[in-house]
DNA sequence: GCGACAG
DNA sequence: ATCTTGTCGC
């Protein structure tokens, strides 16, 4: 398999990161309702990094979105293209992320991204980023609340809570499991956050993290170990 | 200036 | 993200 390298033109500081995503964030579609949950296609996409050789290993996923049947597979192999930065993650992750979507055979519909959308410092997180940059409609999922607030949504699976930047909403805490931990969901690109709510939902019927960032989460592991493994076991 | 901070 | 064993529970 042949590695992404990082792209002609790509940041190569911390302050050309952030002109890009202002230049981008221009080009993000908020008017659209998005594809109705439960029908169509749904695509989880995910990385893993081994930072000591520079390797990131990107997985997408591509589900029925009523049946959550893994419909395709694809993955990518690549250099590693930015550091960690909060806020900066997608300069870490898109270019071997888009490869990943490129060899996939078939349309990805409504791609689900582990990290946030609109809730970022600059409202143009990795969801929004590789939103603008494929025409998909996108969503984030993500783990933790970064650094906005938020309040205990209540127990049931289904219930939510804004998730608050001061006074604005960029996203919802979703309950996706009864008493457990919730998720934090933000608009991406081309749809809306009552949509992308019940796509999280959707996609989680029996665990706490939807089923697409789940395969994702499994296969790029999976491929990084694959990929490492041999030039790299310890002698 | 200090601390916090998606993955 | 990643480093890591066992352990409690369905």
């Amino acid at each position: 398999m042949t590695i992404v390298r990082i792209p002609a033109g790509w940041p190569a500081s911390e302050e050309e990161a952030r002109a890009a995503q202002d230049e981008l964030r221009g080009r993000v579609v908020l008017d659209e309702p998005g594809p109705p949950p439960g029908t169509g296609r749904v695509t989880g996409v995910d990385v893993a990094y081994d930072d000591e050789r520079g390797v990131v290993a990107a997985a997408a996923v591509v589900l029925d979105a009523a049946t959550l049947d893994v419909l395709a597979e694809a993955t990518a192999v690549g250099e590693v293209s930015f550091p960690y930065v909060p806020g900066l993650l997608a300069f870490r992750e898109v270019p071997t992320v888009l490869a990943a979507l490129d060899a996939l055979d078939r349309d990805p519909g409504l791609v689900v991204c582990d990290g946030y959308g609109l809730a970022h410092p600059r409202r143009f997180g990795l969801a929004s980023h590789l939103g603008v940059l494929t025409g998909l409609p996108t969503i984030g999922v993500a783990k933790n609340p970064f650094t906005f607030t938020y309040e205990e949504p209540d127990r049931p699976r289904g219930s939510t809570s804004p998730l608050l930047a001061g006074p604005d909403e960029v996203g919802r805490a979703v309950r996706t499991q009864a008493g457990v931990k919730p998720v934090f969901v933000s608009v991406g690109h081309r749809v809306g956050l009552d949509r992308a709510c019940a796509h999280t939902l959707a996609l989680a019927p029996r665990y706490r993290l939807p089923e697409s960032t789940r395969r994702a989460d499994a296969l790029c592991r999976r491929t990084l170990k694959e990929t490492v493994g041999r030039a790299g076991a310890p002698s």
